[in-house]
DNA sequence: CGCATTTGACCAGCGC
DNA sequence: GCGCTGGTCAAATGCG
């Protein structure tokens, strides 16, 4: 399995706290100050295979990135009816959260289209697309088999539009995160 | 009825 | 070349 970085490491321990706007940091418009600022400056200029964790916000929470590379739109069909991204794909990016649930709340709609058992890890993998027309955002959902309360998820592409829930939820998930990062 | 989920099949990449 | 694994498709099914 390839080895996607952890952008946050966060707690939603209480499936009423399973709410992360936040991704829209990375992965939208949506204009944090540190996604510009901070995130991308990393994110895009980190060597690869760089297993450095980067901190900001605070010191602990971490952001990490490999280097999938960014040229990664460009798509070839094959002879059949798949669609196969060419390499180097679209960056992505992955959350690490505490979560008695699997599926997160970050404040788009999801569509499920795929569910892959994983080698090493008895829980599956599920893969999301972003259901919004014209947002091709994708997202792995997977829990950790040495820690089941763990689950990773991994963002691939921006979001072409905004998020359609108000952004109470994403105060709601900081106040969390800073809660655990107390511990 | 419309939309989301499930699930088996298919395909590509990679390591041996 | 072959087998394994990850990622995606799409028909079937479920649900509100």
């Amino acid at each position: 399995m390839e080895n996607y970085p952890t952008i946050f490491q966060a707690s939603s321990s209480t499936p009423a706290a399973s709410h992360l706007s936040m991704l829209n940091m990375a992965n939208s418009h949506a204009g944090a100050e540190f996604q510009d600022q901070k995130l991308n400056q990393y994110l895009g200029l980190m060597p690869p295979r760089t297993e450095t964790p980067i901190s900001f916000m605070n010191n602990n929470i971490v952001a990490q990135r490999n280097n999938l590379g960014d040229a990664g739109t460009a798509e070839v069909k094959s002879d059949k009816k798949y669609k196969v991204e060419k390499k180097p794909r679209k960056p992505k990016f992955a959350f690490q959260t505490r979560s008695q649930v699997d599926i997160l709340d970050d404040g788009y709609r999801w569509r499920k289209y795929g569910q892959k058992a994983v080698k090493n890890n008895r829980f599956p993998r599920s893969y999301y697309r972003c259901t919004h027309q014209g947002c091709n955002v994708k997202k792995q959902v997977q829990r950790l088999s040495k820690d089941e309360e763990i689950v990773v998820t991994t963002y691939e592409g921006q979001h072409s539009h905004p998020m359609q829930k108000s952004m109470e939820n994403f105060e709601h998930i900081l106040s969390q995160m800073q809660i655990y990062n107390s511990c």
